[in-house]
DNA sequence: AATGCGTGGGC
DNA sequence: TGCCCAAGCAT
């Protein structure tokens, strides 16, 4: 379809839907930059309901960029947890640091600056700006991709490259010159809650008039996606190690890569996806130092199950009672009482909830 | 350009 | 139940 086909009268027409219908949200009306900051990074492919309790307790803990700037990684990480893409969090904290030592402690106010915050790219920086200084700019996150997508009824997969120009140079073209902050806001909440992914309320939209997808054709079918590919599967075993005060032993994982810089029991590959193992076979896959721990019969824990997004991972927990507190360095000895304030990522949390369910039955 | 990076809810 | 995907970005 033919953008030129698009009037000029688009904007107002969903700003005039926007402010009759638009959501509620914490952020709604935010002015302060650092606290709109805070929310377009938490949002990145994160749901506005899971984002809302975690919005609030950043900001109660954190309220400007100083203070962010001052905050402990781990103690940021902690703030992140269950949140995913822990990546985001430490990107934050570095961009704090820029703020304070080249921006006096203050977010930028212009689009190439907030560029080069680490982990804003251009719908961010976009949004934040268009948001909180009524700049006109144009964003492009997953909402208007697909409103967009079913707009000109785009037959390209949706993440091509060439699908990703077009859109960009029609969002350019339909924001509001005038009220850009509002707009931004206001096609995000057109996908939401209008030209949703399923059984998208074409009656009830101020575009309906302008859409190829329900005009001449199906707006489900809309955005086309490209092939995707089946998602591997991991096994590991989890080792529960517990000590006679009853403390876990956990360990930092690496800095870079899954799940960066959080703690955990320690796991090992189980390469074998045919067979579930059983205590004895587990002996023979890890290093001698647990063999001596195994308590015959060890005990085992429900497998938890658990979808990255490359790639899922089935993890086997085994209990291991360990009479003196063994000589491992790395890691340290977790008290049940501390557990959650150590930033650990949800699969290893349910480990260790089916454990406390596990002992709680016993008892 | 393609891949890595989490999690929870909807269907 | 398994699959899809959300206010994307970095490498």
């Amino acid at each position: 379809m033919n953008q030129a086909t698009f009037p000029n009268t688009m904007a107002e027409k969903l700003l005039q839907h926007y402010d009759q219908y638009g959501r509620k949200l914490p952020w709604r009306g935010e002015k302060n930059l650092y606290r709109i900051w805070v929310s377009e990074i938490m949002l990145q492919q994160t749901a506005v309901a899971t984002v809302i309790p975690y919005y609030r307790k950043f900001l109660q803990e954190l309220p400007d960029v100083p203070a962010l700037y001052a905050c402990p990684e781990q103690q940021l990480l902690s703030l992140w947890q269950g949140l995913g893409y822990y990546r985001r969090a430490v990107q934050m904290h570095q961009g704090a640091k820029i703020m304070v030592n080249n921006y006096h402690g203050l977010p930028p106010e212009k689009l190439d600056a907030w560029l080069q915050i680490p982990g804003v790219g251009l719908s961010t920086a976009g949004a934040i700006l268009a948001i909180g200084r009524n700049q006109a700019h144009a964003i492009l996150d997953g909402n208007v991709k697909r409103v967009l997508a079913r707009l000109l009824a785009l037959e390209s997969p949706i993440e091509d490259r060439q699908s990703q120009l077009i859109l960009w140079k029609l969002a350019k073209q339909l924001t509001s010159k005038e009220r850009p902050g509002d707009y931004a806001q206001a096609i995000m909440d057109l996908g939401a809650l209008v030209c949703t992914r399923t059984q998208p309320k074409c009656s009830l939209c101020p575009w309906q008039e302008h859409c190829g997808a329900k005009n001449y054709s199906s707006p489900s079918a809309y955005p086309v996606r490209g092939t995707k590919i089946a998602k591997p599967c991991r096994w590991q075993i989890c080792c529960l190690l517990v000590n006679t005060e009853g403390k876990l032993y956990v360990e930092q994982r690496p800095q870079h890569g899954l799940l960066a810089s959080l703690w955990q029991p320690p796991c090992f590959d189980w390469p074998d996806q045919q067979s579930i193992p059983s205590a004895e076979r587990v002996n023979t896959h890890l290093p001698p130092i647990y063999q001596q721990w195994l308590s015959p019969p060890a005990s085992s824990l429900p497998v938890v199950k658990h979808a990255f997004t490359h790639f899922n991972i089935v993890l086997y927990p085994f209990l291991f009672l360990v009479a003196d507190s063994p000589p491992l360095v790395s890691g340290k000895w977790l008290a049940h009482a501390d557990r959650l304030e150590l930033p650990m990522a949800t699969l290893h949390r349910k480990v260790l909830k089916n454990w406390d369910a596990c002992l709680k039955e016993k008892n």
